[in-house]
DNA sequence: GGAAGTTCTGGAAGCGCTTCCAATGTTTCC
DNA sequence: GGAAACATTGGAAGCGCTTCCAGAACTTCC
């Protein structure tokens, strides 16, 4: 059997007060016993029962990470900052996969419940009345990653300014037509996005034309932000009259089917069709994709690193950051072949 | 505070025992005591607590999964058969990333331990002789994914008949100068998928050119399975007198880059070059990159499985699995153009 | 020299559960 | 009618830790 910190206290011929001391290093204990009794551990390979310390302390030194269905270059990255920073404090990560977003109050009672997390990072969901109320009332940390919030804490980004920069982008560009191809609507980084689109038109008096705003209901998995969804929406601009000569995509994975709905019909781009896409994820590269960066690395770091300190300190002043983008500039969007000439 | 054990005893007027029972519907109970007692838990929105049971009953209900730094397509597809089957069997998962393989045996040493975890998948790491003694003496749970042992259970992939399928495939179009571009041979897969490109030349009775086989040395990160390798190496290759006229590359990350170099040289593919990876990634469909298909979704929901089956058992029969591959064609290695003629 | 601090240490109590044992009530069977 | 078997229940003990309290061993100070 594994030993027990009654073993190590025997060995070390001390008692057990003095042996949880010394593994928390607490108060002053003479060297020599310090010594004594990190010998007795070392000789006994012992190591602390993880749930019998989180049972006593009521602290499990886990976070919960709960996201939509993982299974995107845009978590990906994400989830190495929240990585690195995580293991920097020595904590572990539990992850929560929610396949559907009206499950997501599903773990947040189980977290918020069964204590088996001392807090929790909530990703690009939304967080009914209901949960931020009973979270709140319990003091029980939790950071909204991707989602901003008027009560809770956040790491977010500037949905509306990136959406604003490849919009304003593909205007410079010399485009009069630029449509936009979005996700469904209900989500709220569509809308934003869709807002920062039409604030870019306003500004440059650049009309803004009804049905140059495509947004495919054919397939709505993920609220729209997949490949067929682009795909589709492409389809369905090229037979528009008097067609956009460019778009802004409200994803990278929409504008990868896009691009290859251009493809089939036979048209360049960025000669027929300039494009721009969003969360510039590992394959936009691939693609040569013009794209709106977002920091994720560094929101997932920041979140995390918030999260330890609101589990540390009961009262912690709100944080609500909100990360800003940049625009990438690679073939799709035609200004490359600017700097060329 | 939240409400414990007793508090449900006391306003259903039961002793705790009966409550416990109820809670895992152990034993029999009156009907009637039983629904008082559920009552009682509604009412108080009782939910028992995670680290208290764990400690009682000597089982966390997470596992462990190891993996070296995921943040590649490879592993998403293996954690989403992973995720879908450990939600099955309502456990959780907790996410080691391992970014340098020497440090494997620091977090099995921490899951053996702490037991914070019932079992341990590990994900494409090797385990050391020292690990896999004390693992086995403990009797203490844990798969290897996409990784063989003779000792232990393992979920892998047949990476010999995968690597043949590719060669041979290539053979098949008519190409007789075949080169093979690897990854570092520390790598047990990168020896392996080696072997199988061998044995297709010799079964084909095409010879082995030792030049033919490109492994670069200017990027090793992730043992050469990565981008820049396969651009360094695809250059090098493009380099040699009577080049092969199609190459078999040991990873689709890897062919990404052969693609990018060949492109830059204004070579076509498959005409100039063809062309078969091995993974087949989410990218692959979008490069139209031939390759040999690894069924990482069913690996994952594999181990998990008899993972789960081995904590509920104390003996089970050793598993090791070997799923087999298939070939996915597209357009990189000619064989859809000769389908269309 | 002894009262009053100070420093260090031992171990009981308690965290919230499961499980075992004993107790009580109920039925069955001769 | 009573012994034996069975069904149901209450609650103590124990899982392995932390923490608090009290005691022991030294110092310090008048």
């Amino acid at each position: 059997m594994k030993p027990t910190i009654y073993d190590v206290a025997k060995r070390a011929g001390v008692g057990i007060g003095t042996v949880s001391r010394v593994l928390n290093n607490s108060s002053q204990i003479t060297p020599e016993t310090k010594t004594r009794v990190l010998h007795a551990i070392r000789e006994l390979k012992y190591q602390p029962h993880a749930m019998a310390r989180g049972l006593a302390r009521n602290k499990t030194h886990m976070m919960a990470i709960i996201l939509p269905s993982f299974t995107g270059y845009f978590y990906l990255e994400l989830l190495r900052g929240i990585q690195q920073e995580i293991t920097k404090y020595q904590y572990d990560m539990v992850l929560y996969n929610v396949d559907n977003p009206d499950r997501t109050d599903l773990f947040l009672q189980r977290t918020l419940r069964e204590r088996r997390v001392d807090g929790v990072l909530l990703v690009s969901l939304p967080i009914s009345e209901k949960y931020k109320e009973r979270y709140l009332r319990a003091g029980f940390p939790i950071v909204l990653v991707d989602n901003m919030h008027d009560e809770l804490d956040s790491v977010s980004v500037e949905n509306e300014q990136g959406a604003y920069l490849a919009t304003t982008h593909l205007i410079k560009q010399g485009h009069s037509r630029v449509g936009m191809i979005d996700a469904q609507l209900k989500s709220i980084p569509a809308q934003i996005r869709l807002n920062g689109y039409k604030k870019a038109l306003k500004d440059n008096h650049v009309p803004f034309v009804e049905s140059y705003l495509v947004i495919s209901d054919t397939n709505t998995d993920k609220d729209g932000f997949n490949r067929q969804a682009g795909y589709d929406a492409m389809k369905q601009m090229l037979g528009l009259p008097d067609r956009p000569t460019a778009v802004f995509i409200s994803s990278d994975v929409q504008a990868a089917g896009a691009l290859r709905a251009l493809q089939e019909s036979g048209l360049k781009t960025p000669q027929d069709m300039a494009i721009v896409g969003f969360d510039d994820i590992e394959l936009a590269q691939y693609l040569g994709l013009t794209t709106i960066h977002q920091p994720l690395f560094e929101m997932g770091r920041t979140a995390v690193e918030h999260l330890i300190h609101m589990i540390g300190n009961h009262e912690t002043e709100r944080l609500n950051r909100c990360f800003s983008t940049h625009l990438v500039i690679r073939d799709s969007c035609g200004a490359k072949q600017l700097l060329n000439n």
